[in-house]
DNA sequence: GCCAACGTTGGC
DNA sequence: GCCAACGTTGGC
């Protein structure tokens, strides 16, 4: 019975909501809303189970790179940002009979007493496959068990 | 602030 | 269904 657990990547801008801003939170806990890209949204909606960890990553930040570590601990239900006119996410195509878009609930495990900058990643072989090395632009990606474990290892150093 | 890469939209 | 125009992402 036991699920095979899954390891993801989540970037957001430390200006708009940093690993603290997470950490700060009632339970350490947040509902990712805004993710507007399709590709995305399918890993969240189909794909991101209860238990799975995933990576947190600062993009647009000086330097990019993870800074921590979070567990999904809801899965998907629908975006309601985009439901709300004064949302900056709002999507006038997505209602409450037919959402057009989803978000799931992380919470903070551990923020890393550094961050692994992407720099880092670049250089280092064994993560030369890993999609944000790849294809930058997706905001929500899968992470293999070895690159999951390889950063934490970098981020212990 | 620039711009390459990529995604979305809409006319045809 | 093609593709030009446009918007966004995100490293630099």
């Amino acid at each position: 019975m036991a699920k095979k657990l899954r390891y993801w990547l989540m970037k957001s801008e430390p200006t708009t909501y940093s690993i603290d801003d997470l950490s700060k939170e009632k339970n350490k806990t947040t509902h990712w809303d805004g993710v507007r890209n399709y590709q995305a949204r399918n890993i969240m909606r189909d794909e991101m189970k209860v238990g799975d960890k995933a990576l947190f990553y600062h993009s647009n930040a000086k330097p990019p790179g993870v800074a921590g570590v979070c567990r999904i601990v809801k899965e998907s239900y629908p975006d309601f940002t985009a439901f709300d006119p004064k949302d900056k996410h709002f999507d006038p195509k997505s209602n409450q009979q037919e959402p057009r878009w989803f978000m799931v609930d992380i919470k903070l495990e551990k923020k890393f007493s550094r961050i692994v900058s992407l720099d880092e990643i670049k250089a280092v072989k064994a993560l030369s496959k890993m999609v944000l090395v790849n294809n930058s632009r997706l905001s929500v990606q899968p992470v293999t068990k070895s690159e999951f474990e390889t950063i934490l290892k970098l981020a212990s150093k």
